[in-house]
DNA sequence: TATCTAATTAGATTAACATCAAATCAAAGA
DNA sequence: TCTTTGATTTGATGTTAATCTAATTAGATA
């Protein structure tokens, strides 16, 4: 987890309208000017609200005619609100005061928001990347495939070729349409 | 939770000095000057946010001599990621557009940023903040009772008393000096 | 094509806030 | 009491950001 995205993550979940708007998506999705009225704002306000919470990725949007529909993505919110905790339980913010190579390596793939860049080809470094982005997948609990999707979704928008390579190399394992992290013993061997 | 307390704990983890002086502060205890050292800033800088981090309980001091060692508080950072999480579940934030009956009276008892204005005297009434005050203990883990404590503090200065209570009736039990959460089934019962 | 609807952009206003230098405060020790 | 040391307050400065009105864009439908 990299400091900047923390920062920005706790920025935009501090301030009143926002909290409420993921507070009214939570029941399911809603369109701009839905949210609007609910909220007494007017539907510039609600626009620039949710610019920034697509930015860190917390809501995506699903077209239906001229009308837009905002959705809620739980996944990316625990994935920070456990990234903040082990912050507290001393773990190193990686890949910005972090010297390791690996990391480093890694580091070379994302954007300073976190988004990764490229897919890298060289199947080590690959590896390297999806163990990074595998952290935000809890263990031990049922995932359905549109969760993954959004899930990855806040990375990269080739989500079909990471969620496949994800199963490829044994990261996760699918049953029924449902997705489940697999245990580290079962993950693809980076050499080197 | 009340949506004012959440929205200031994300306002205040939103800046990058904030969260790298919790970072330091979770290897252990550290005074003014030396935060400042490291962190290239100067004194006042670091006066004016650990306010901020004093404002949400998330650190407390200890005074030796004329020098003051700022802690970490582990518990009240692990509440709040908690309530988030909740809050994007689809719970209600209580208290603020909740008009049920019991949430009001709990409601009276508590300033707007969250202290507990008195303990009340009516038991019932006593009752019903002390389980609105253990909501941030987890079920299952031992705490110190010194952790005990500093949690406590974020409500109320006298922590001696509380913690007391939550023993007296029930809410918790103590051995060899480690607190533990009790299962509902045990609480004083609220009559009414 | 003209029109309706939902969303966004542009620009303005106002409030909050991070940082620093200089001044002040408070406890300890000489 | 005087000095030292660590922390805080004050005031200034520059920046970010929440909200609105008015104007604009972009799809859909008649």
């Amino acid at each position: 987890m990299q400091l900047n995205r923390l920062v920005e993550f706790h920025k935009t979940m501090g301030d009143p309208t926002r909290l409420r708007i993921l507070s009214l998506l939570s029941n399911g999705p809603l369109h701009g000017q839905a949210i609007a009225g609910k909220l007494g704002l007017t539907a510039p306000t609600i626009t620039h609200h949710l610019k920034k919470l697509r930015d860190i990725n917390v809501v995506f949007e699903r077209r239906d005619k001229n009308t837009i529909y905002f959705n809620l993505n739980h996944l990316v919110v625990k994935q920070h609100s456990e990234a903040l905790k082990q912050l507290m339980e001393g773990k190193e913010i990686s890949m910005v005061d972090q010297s390791d190579e690996k990391q480093k390596i890694i580091a070379n793939f994302f954007t300073k928001d976190g988004k990764l860049k490229t897919i890298p080809a060289q199947r080590k470094k690959k590896l390297m990347v999806f163990e990074h982005l595998i952290k935000g997948i809890e263990k031990g609990k049922k995932y359905e495939e549109k969760e993954i999707n959004e899930y990855i979704l806040q990375f990269h928008d080739d989500y079909a070729t990471i969620r496949r390579e994800f199963i490829i190399n044994h990261y996760m394992y699918r049953e029924n349409g449902i997705y489940e992290l697999n245990p580290v013993e079962m993950w693809a061997k980076i050499e080197g």
